[in-house]
DNA sequence: ATGAAAGCGCTAACAC
DNA sequence: GTGTTAGCGCTTTCAT
């Protein structure tokens, strides 16, 4: 910069970052050249000369087992790309789907050392009480996927829960004719004890709201199950006897479809939720008429993206990220 | 880099940017360590060094007099921004629009120099003779929001058209009745005459083709009208009689929401493009349905920074850039 | 064919 | 309180 017009670098630095030190004199000198020329740091001399290095750490479940986990670490690991000239360094410690395991990586995470932590709080209250201790740390963290009300200085990025099951409401109740009977069916997954269980009874209750404040006058009919449709024998087809349109909560709608497909249910409208990719197949065979998703790639890099410029303090404040709630049909997927 | 364990620098730059002058053995050693160590260039300190810059065009129309055209050049913006530690410098080219003042925008472009070029073909017989003037410079040129087929070496960032309208096809049938009328009202805009106009001719196409291909058995009906609907006068609700929905293939569908507002006209299903502002607020107000858009500001943000990947070599091939088709409805606009 | 050295803009340690 | 200086990793020029 234009010190030589001045005083010497070392001065501007210390009126840049004031740390003090200067005389008054000097530090409107500085500022109004600053103003002038519309001075702005080189940030990436800047950062070429503090060779600063970031670690984070990113706890999910290991998502070689399970297609849900595999997006948001796709997100991670994009932006962990971008940011990787920018210093950034992932550890990563992923761990098998059931508290224990969780517990147990947990742990690691709290005798290691980091600059910022990313996480699926998959089981509250282990997450919760490891969330107490790793505060400690004075290091930030953002949740990931599912949120965990009432933990301050916690950031998230993740779905809005009732929001998406509202819209799965208003898609479904879309075009249907008065007193339709609509089924809600939740089909029981390995998340059942989880917190992401809560993700769900959210949207239920979205979807609720949905025709409660929309449609009550349309005397539509809401069922709700937990029946297990992966095996055939356990749903008899004749549950979707008189059924006009079914909501699946959660990721499972594809056993659905095959069920429908198994069975030639045909001229039921099926709503659900996550870009899986048996969920794609259905759509693309037109058996799935709406998905509704947050992109979870989205999350994961956003996440990682979140903590970077929390850490080089360019600022970046709201506590909550939000992800575009996205409708996704057979003409619009790509 | 590691090159003490070999070389000095001088050598260890000129096989990275091979640049001939080192013998063989040299080079082998080199790549070894490359390969063993994994190194990739610090993309900071070598533009720190370099000290590049990158001049980029833009070419579109001035967009304080038409909403349309503010969000791609927010998202063009934003990428600016973002770029400008990267050397980037955007140079504007705003027109009035209309042929004559494309055409003499055209011929600043023409005479000034820059590294790449960015621009809505608007009138396209005055785009086509300007780029192929401007072909010459050997410099990318990325097209936005409306292509212009047959050009090569011209990349294009933009909306597929024939695919939105085939989607708003399938929203506008979901749900409907067999025999349903469906009415397709084409609402007379400044782009008449332009290269934009396409645009919506190739929508209703889409649009005309899904119930071709999927409806064929249900009987709809499509009209098609020119007319004008800004003072009430033009349009009698006796056009609506009878009808089921309409499809608006330009922005301008606020037009007949306000239209239906004003004469009380419910229960006609309503279904459009982009998130104008007035647009938006009879989607608030449940009178449209649903708006179909490919996020114009990522339009714009994409086309800049695929020019400076373009330059900055980060390969970056191919010629047409997706941008998503989303849907927005009431309940998931934000 | 290769090495040495200056400099890109900024930071931080040190000397005055 | 202020100036000087080395160095971040890379590019480029100039000797050798």
């Amino acid at each position: 910069m234009a010190e030589l017009a001045q005083v010497s670098v070392g001065t501007v630095d210390r009126i840049i970052h004031n740390r003090g030190q200067v005389t008054p004199e000097n530090i409107e000198k500085v500022q109004a050249i600053i103003n002038e020329y519309g001075y702005v740091k080189n940030v990436m001399a800047s950062n070429l000369a503090l060779n600063k290095k970031y670690r984070f750490a990113v706890f999910l479940p290991k998502s070689d087992t399970i297609e849900y986990w595999k997006a948001p670490l796709n997100g991670i690991q994009k932006a962990a790309q971008e940011l990787t000239i920018m210093g950034v360094a992932l550890e990563y410690y992923f761990f098998d789907f059931n508290e224990d395991a969780f517990v147990q990586a947990a742990q690691q995470i709290l005798i290691a050392d980091h600059d910022g932590l990313v996480l699926a709080p998959i089981f509250q209250e282990a997450a919760r009480s490891f969330l107490e201790k790793y505060q400690e740390k004075n290091t930030p963290i953002v949740l990931i996927d599912s949120n965990l009300p009432g933990l301050k200085n916690v950031f998230y990025v993740g779905q809005d829960s009732h929001k998406s099951g509202y819209l799965a409401g208003k898609l479904t109740g879309y075009g249907l004719q008065p007193n339709a009977h609509i089924l809600i069916l939740k089909l029981k997954s390995i998340n059942e004890n989880t917190n992401r269980n809560n993700v769900f009874i959210q949207r239920i209750q979205g979807f609720r709201d949905y025709f409660k404040e929309k449609k009550a006058n349309h005397n539509f009919t809401l069922f709700e199950t937990n029946s297990i449709i992966e095996s055939k024998e356990v749903v008899a087809p004749s549950l979707f006897e008189g059924i006009d349109a079914v909501y699946v909560p959660n990721s499972r709608v594809h056993f659905v479809a095959r069920f429908f497909e198994q069975h030639h249910i045909t001229s039921v409208k099926l709503i659900g939720h996550e870009l899986l990719k048996e969920n794609i197949e259905y759509l693309q065979k037109e058996r799935i008429d709406f998905l509704i998703h947050q992109k979870p790639e989205e999350q994961g890099y956003s996440a990682i993206q979140f903590l970077y410029k929390k850490k080089a303090s360019q600022e970046e404040n709201k506590e909550v990220i939000p992800i575009p709630i996205e409708i996704i049909v057979k003409e619009n997927y790509y």
